[in-house]
RNA sequence: GGCGGCGUACCCAAGUGGCUAAGGGAGAGGUCUGCAAAACCUCCAUUCACCGGUUCGAAUCCGGUCGCCGCCUCCA
């Protein structure tokens, strides 16, 4: 089966198919590192981690490119205020986003190249914009000319001849020819950082960078393209223009867009209260995987609702399966085999395979676990489940959790004597009857964050 | 003002022309159990915002109404 992915630039479906061979090159927006990062950032980077994980599932060779951007009117207006230089300030934020990554087990992209460092390409390739006679100056800042660009507005559908600007008015600082025109190059501003190039001292406008990575790092034209869906105007639109207008060559030909968070249905922004970033649900004592499964729930190109009803909900249905899996390692090897649940385990990767091929559907990804699930917890409730079964169900959820990285797989430890000693005092005080101190030492446990529960087999734990 | 998306049970959420409308959470009853938890069984949308139309047949297509959200300006 083959992976369809809806492409931004044709509004349809369409089969991901390789420019070259079964190699695939992405290129992902990444972060601007002025601040940390919120959730709604993460719902994006949680699916461009989706979408990798998911070409790797399919056999695609990968090369990942995710930038970060380390120059922007936020991150000069944010180290100003502190007095710091904008290296120290940015290098801390973005070592915290990638801790963050790490929380929410996001795979690190092949590259994760950074604007500062890259800024001879940019200057380079706006060289190349201004021999082409696409771009004119100003007051030594350089712009692009879009109506020089036949097919500008095509990603996004604009209609750029739509005279009527509504109360949107453009409030740009800079003096531009047509208000659509976007800055290449900022001339110096006083008391800012800026670079001496053949362009003038300034610094980049946004746009460029990712034109000029993508290239640097995937050529002139690659496969996809991936960031949430407030870039397709004008960023994604812009760096088409910057990159065709260069090369004359198409530059992407997948454009994949996912939807925003909101949360609690309205528009998460810090004068509302509700904005949260991922180390506001950690200190909370949120589980981090509980917010990965939350942000994976939803199809990606549906406006996710966050809510802590839903984040409830999300560790509610994750022990499910945890509890789940955990039951099923118990079943000794020797038990014998019943093909019924391996073949439920191979019906749940048709039908988990099968939902992800379609624009990655994790919903029904999901359901087809939970299928299986069910189908186990009955059948090992009957003692009809065999040593080879249980492999095959342990085989498959190490596959759907090169996906979702989500589950609890290997055993949990009991690192500490004390508290194996424990359950073994609770388990002969049961014995003699002695409930007062079986119950005393669950709370006791409890406290340390131990569930403990009774089964034919013997007592089972695990953390809260 | 222009453009686009969405509205499926108490909550979250698949399904986009045709078997009984996935799955999860919460809830109710039952089994099991010293208690608890987990698990299992049963129940929980004659109906998919509302109205009208197309069709043998629509949650799915078309038109209208209402509501919510997003983009058009920095933004994942």
């Amino acid at each position: 089966m083959a992976l369809r992915l809806y492409n931004t630039l044709t509004r349809t479906t369409e089969e991901v198919v390789p420019l070259e061979g079964r190699d695939l090159r992405l290129y992902a927006c990444g972060p601007t590192v002025y601040d940390f990062v919120h959730i709604g950032n993460f719902r994006t980077f949680t699916f461009q981690d989706l979408l990798r994980r998911y070409l790797l599932y399919k056999g695609f060779g990968l090369t990942h490119v995710m930038n970060i951007t380390d120059v922007d009117d936020k991150i000069i207006n944010g180290a100003g205020a502190r007095g710091e230089p904008i290296q120290e300030y940015t290098s801390r934020y973005t070592q915290a986003f990638l801790e963050d990554m790490e929380a929410l087990r996001l795979q690190r992209p092949e590259i994760m190249p950074r604007a500062t460092r890259h800024i001879t390409q940019m200057v380079d390739l706006i060289l190349r914009l201004r021999r082409k006679g696409l771009t004119y100056e100003q007051d030594g800042s350089t712009y692009y000319r879009i109506d020089r660009l036949p097919g500008y507005g095509e990603l996004s559908r604009l209609d750029l001849h739509e005279a009527e600007r509504g109360d949107a008015t453009d409030a740009d600082e800079y003096s531009k020819d047509n208000p659509r025109d976007f800055v290449l190059w900022k001339a110096r501003k006083p008391g800012e950082a800026y670079w001496d190039t053949a362009l003038g001292p300034g610094r980049p406008g946004w746009h460029i960078e990712c034109s000029a990575m993508s290239m640097e790092y995937l050529g002139e034209s690659f496969d996809l393209h991936a960031g949430g869906v407030d870039l397709v105007f004008p960023h994604h639109e812009n760096e088409i223009a910057q990159s065709e207008g260069a090369t004359g060559r198409p530059f992407v030909r997948h454009w994949v867009h996912s939807a925003h968070l909101v949360v609690e249905g309205e528009k998460m922004s810090k004068s509302r209260g509700n904005f949260y970033t991922l180390r506001d649900l950690l200190d909370q004592g949120w589980d981090p995987l509980a917010v990965r499964y939350l942000l994976l729930s939803v199809h990606y190109r549906k406006q996710l609702n966050f809510s802590f009803q839903g984040m409830t909900q999300a560790q509610s249905a994750l022990q499910r399966v945890n509890d789940f899996i955990q039951r099923l390692r118990e079943v000794p090897d020797a038990a014998e085999e019943n093909r019924e649940l391996t073949e439920a385990a191979l019906q749940a990767e048709r039908n988990f395979e099968s939902s992800l091929d379609d624009d990655l559907n994790t919903s029904a990804a999901l359901a087809a676990i939970f299928e299986l699930v069910r189908k186990g917890n009955l059948l090992l409730e009957e003692k009809r489940v065999g040593g080879p079964d249980r492999d095959a169900v342990l085989g498959f959820f190490s596959k759907a959790n090169e996906i979702f990285e989500t589950f609890q797989l290997e055993s949990l430890e009991l690192e500490d004597d004390e508290i194996a000693r424990l359950i073994q005092e609770r388990t002969q005080a049961r014995q003699t009857r002695d409930y007062a101190r079986a119950d005393q030492i669950r709370s006791l446990l409890s406290e340390k964050g131990i569930v403990l529960e009774d089964t034919r087999e013997g007592t089972r734990w695990k953390r809260a």
